[in-house]
DNA sequence: CCACAATAGCTGTGACGACACTTACTGTCA
DNA sequence: TGACAGTAAGTGTCGTCACAGCTATTGTGG
C-alpha cells in the first residue's frame, strides 16, 4: 500500500490537475475566437432550447448561484442572452438567448467535439469506457467524503 | 467516432472537469485548518529544500510567473518564506522558508497522501496504472497535437 | 565595447471557483 | 392565517489561471 496513489496527486501539479487544466485551456483556446470563454459556451448551449432558470443549469455547468449570476451578467453584457422574470416564481428568472446568442449556437457544439476527439484521440471504446468508470469512482470517493460506507448510495451515484 | 467521448468533455461539466474541481476543492478543505490552499502547500513542500527561484518551481506548480510571483507575495505576506537575492544573477530570487515556514513542512506531506488515498480508495494497482496511462496519453494529445504556439487562426475546421 | 535577443521576475486585466452572507419570495404546518 | 424553514438569485472577498506587456539584467556576436 505504498503510493503510487500519492504521484497522482502531489504537488498541486497532481496528473489528474494538469490534465483538467489543459483540457480546460485547449478549450479557452478554441472559444476565444467566437469572443466566448468555455463556461459562456456552455451556458449558451444549454440554455438555448429555452425556459431555463440560473438554478436549472448551475449543475450542468458544475458552478454554483454565484458564479451563475456573474456568468449570465457577462453574457447579457454582450447582448447574448437577456434576463426575464420567471411566470410563476418571482424569485426567480428565465434565460433566454437574444437572437445574436441564438445565431452563435450552432457554431459552438462542434466545438466541444472537436477538443473532445483530440484530446482523445487513439482511444478504444473500450479505454473510454475504463476512463469514465474510473473518474466516476474517484468522483465517488470524493463525494462521499469522510465516510467510505456507501453500499447504498453507489445505486444513485452515477449522473445527476 | 460517435460520441461517448463528447459526454467526457461536453458542458463545462465534462467529467473530467469535474473530478479534478472535484479533487481540488477537498484538497482545498483539507488545507484550510493550515490557513493555506494547496498551491501554498506545494510551493512550501518543494521551496523546502533551498535553493529554488520561482522559475523552478512553476514547472512542478503547473503555473506560470505571473502565477508565481502571486503565490510569492502571498506566502511572504504570511511570514512563511522570503525573497533573498539570487547570488549570481540579480535578475532572480531565492525562495528561502522562515523558521515558520519549514515548521509547517512535515505536517503538509502527510495532507496529500490522505486525499490521494481517499479519492482512490478501491483501485488496484492495474488500474492506478491504467489511470496514469490514460491521462499521459490525453495530455500528450493535448499538448502534443494542435497548437503549441504557432496556429493562432483556430477558426478553420481542421481537426482531426 | 555595443547592439540585441533572451531570460527572470513583476504588473494589469478578465474570468472562474468556493465560501459566507443578504434579500426576496414560496411552501408548509401548526 | 401566520410564523418559519427553505429556495432563488445576487454581493463581497479571496485565491487562482491565463494572457499581454513591462523592466532589469544577462549573454552573445559583430
Amino acid at each position: 500500500m505504498t503510493d503510487p496513489s500519492i504521484a497522482l496527486v502531489l504537488g498541486g501539479g497532481s496528473l489528474l490537475a494538469l490534465v483538467g487544466r489543459e483540457l480546460h485551456t485547449e478549450t479557452e483556446r478554441l472559444f476565444a475566437p467566437y469572443g466566448l470563454t468555455s463556461q459562456q459556451a456552455a451556458l449558451l448551449l444549454n440554455a438555448a432550447p429555452g425556459n431555463a432558470t440560473p438554478s436549472d443549469l448551475k449543475g450542468r455547468l458544475g458552478t454554483d448561484t454565484a458564479g451563475m449570476t456573474r456568468l449570465v451578467d457577462r453574457l447579457a453584457a454582450k447582448r447574448l442572452l437577456r434576463r426575464v422574470p420567471h411566470p410563476g416564481d418571482r424569485r426567480s428568472v428565465v434565460i433566454e438567448l437574444t437572437p445574436e446568442g441564438l445565431a452563435l449556437v450552432p457554431e459552438l457544439a462542434p466545438v466541444f467535439g472537436a477538443i473532445s476527439r483530440r484530446m482523445l484521440a487513439g482511444f478504444s471504446a473500450d479505454e473510454l469506457a475504463q476512463l469514465a468508470g474510473l473518474l466516476q469512482r474517484m468522483l465517488g470517493n470524493l463525494k462521499g467524503d469522510g465516510t467510505p460506507s456507501s453500499t447504498e448510495e453507489a445505486a444513485n451515484g452515477g449522473l445527476t
